[in-house]
RNA sequence: GGCCCCUUCGUCUAGUGGCCCAGGACGUCGGGUUCUCAGCUCGAAGACAGGGGUUCGACUCCCCUAGGGGCUACCA
């Protein structure tokens, strides 16, 4: 049987980490399996779904490069829970509830009590007339239900904790967990993957299933991801979407890459592509514990993924970045931006890094991280100018001729070579970190050079 | 509270009864290369939650305790 898995993302907010690790293990599996992936959008929440964030959700997926096969919306399926929910109410199975708010809010935590299945026609018939009913799924309270994960092996739940859910809410909209049995059934789902908090609403949709005559497929629930705290990762940890790493400058690979070493193993092996995920992933390198989010294994993998990938390919992706952050003067000259990512490129940790650490390459008005003590800078003044001449006399402007010409001096006027350097890359770019000085001096040309180095004297 | 899940270095993990006085990666700390940094390179510290069993032998199997997490809605 061909695999088919779905990821069911609400869109109540934007694409979460784990949500998006979720998805990616979805994927992996669907793509290695030559399976089907399905995207499925469960707004059956008409107060907090909304538009704006099922674009944001996809417009994420596709950065991350996961691509799905069939795409389904749950508000465009709403008659047909409405059409199965009516049905289990003919056959028996379930029940019309017409307790109020308040009325529910007094068993709160003690489990419905059943007091609507005890209505008679008549009963029903007159409260009918003044409000719309909900559908309770009827569970019996003996017994147990057991499913088995393939993580986590057999599951058994008491019949007695589980109580008459809401299948379809008195607004003819269907609750979660019916909806989700209603397409995993309908859609051939053959693989659950879904996050651990899932395990308790698992026996419930077991009922269903039950209610139905349909066995149900196999599960796979996957560990959370925590923050440094061990909680469920959440807003107070800080950036907890796909996006904000995203706006961070972080590389899609990376994310990827971070993602799917939560919580899973291949081989010992660290950098990894789409490919080699794929190629690598099965079920059974699955982790059944919880994993905590740590950023320092990010900024690892993505500083690993921008080395690997081709001047070219960074510089199209700085080009892009660097428009969305408003920048887009810093792009004009391409070739320019390349040479400053070739020194650049083994020492940016994500595309933000290039703003921080580049500036100077862009704009007169850099940041300065450190100004030369006074002291030093009378000092200077004395040296600089015959350096500027050297400069100027520079025909090839190259990083070799530049520190050929520029150790030369240092010799002669028994310099410090140490303090010299350092002070020349203050100058020139208000750093005290920037590449090799005579590759940035290349980098920048003659003309920016002598410029800040006679404003430097000042 | 009830039900359920989880427990190997700070972090992600390898390990499915002897190959483990526990391996890899990030991070951390030291050394080397060097104009600073990144890189590269050499090296170091660092874990089987605790207690009982089972067994000739437990990180691996069972039980208990502790800790952490999740669920407990007409949210998903």
């Amino acid at each position: 049987m061909r695999v088919r898995v779905r990821f069911a993302p609400s869109p109540t907010g934007y694409l979460h980490i784990g949500t998006a690790r979720t998805a990616l293990f979805n994927w992996l599996f669907a793509r290695k399996e030559q399976g089907i992936f399905i995207l499925r959008i469960e707004d059956t929440d008409l107060e907090r779904s909304k538009r704006e964030f099922e674009a944001s959700i996809i417009d994420d997926l596709k950065w991350l490069g996961i691509d799905w096969d069939e795409f389904y919306r749950q508000s465009d399926r709403l008659n047909i829970y409405k059409e199965i929910a009516e049905r289990l109410l003919l056959e028996g199975k379930a029940y019309e509830c017409f307790c109020t708010k308040e009325e529910l809010e007094k068993l709160r935590g003690k489990g419905y009590d059943r007091r609507c299945l005890k209505l008679s026609e008549a009963e029903k018939e007159i409260l009918r007339r003044e409000r719309k009913p909900a559908i309770r799924l009827y569970v019996p309270k003996e017994g147990e239900t057991r499913f088995s994960d393939y993580l986590h092996g057999e599951l058994c739940f008491q019949n007695n904790v589980i109580e008459d859910f809401v299948i379809l809410k008195s607004d003819g909209t269907p609750t979660y967990n019916f909806s989700v049995v209603v397409d995993d059934i309908d859609m051939r789902i053959t693989h659950i993957i879904r996050g651990e908090d899932h395990i308790s609403n698992t026996p419930k949709q077991i009922h269903i299933y039950k209610a139905l005559g349909i066995a149900p497929p196999i599960f796979i629930h996957i560990p959370m991801i925590l923050g440094q705290d061990k909680a469920k990762l959440s807003k107070r940890h800080g950036a907890t979407s796909i996006g904000e790493y995203r706006s961070m400058g972080y590389l899609s690979e990376a994310m990827v890459n971070f993602l799917a070493l939560m919580g899973a193993s291949y081989n010992d092996k660290q950098i990894l592509s789409l490919e080699e995920l794929i190629n690598l992933f099965s079920l059974e390198n699955l982790s059944k514990n919880p994993a905590i989010f740590d950023i320092k294994k990010l900024d690892f993998l993505s500083q690993e993924h921008i080395r690997r990938k081709s001047l070219e390919s960074l510089t199209q992706l700085a080009i892009q970045f660097l428009k969305e952050k408003k920048l887009e003067y810093w792009t004009i000259d391409t070739i320019y931006l390349t040479r400053v990512l070739g020194i650049l490129q083994t020492r940016i940790k994500t595309l933000k890094d290039i703003i921080l650490m580049g500036d100077y390459f862009f704009t007169e008005d850099f940041s300065k991280d450190i100004e030369i003590p006074i002291e030093e800078k009378k000092r200077l003044s004395s040296i600089l100018p015959e350096l500027v001449d050297i400069l100027n006399k520079v025909e090839d402007w190259n990083s070799t001729n530049l520190e050929n010409r520029i150790r030369i001096f240092i010799t002669e006027r028994a310099l410090d070579s140490r303090w010299f350097l350092q002070s020349l890359r203050i100058i020139i770019s208000g750093k005290k970190v920037t590449p090799s000085l005579f590759e940035t001096l290349e980098v920048l040309g003659k003309e920016k050079t002598v410029n800040r180095i006679k404003k430097g004297m000042n």
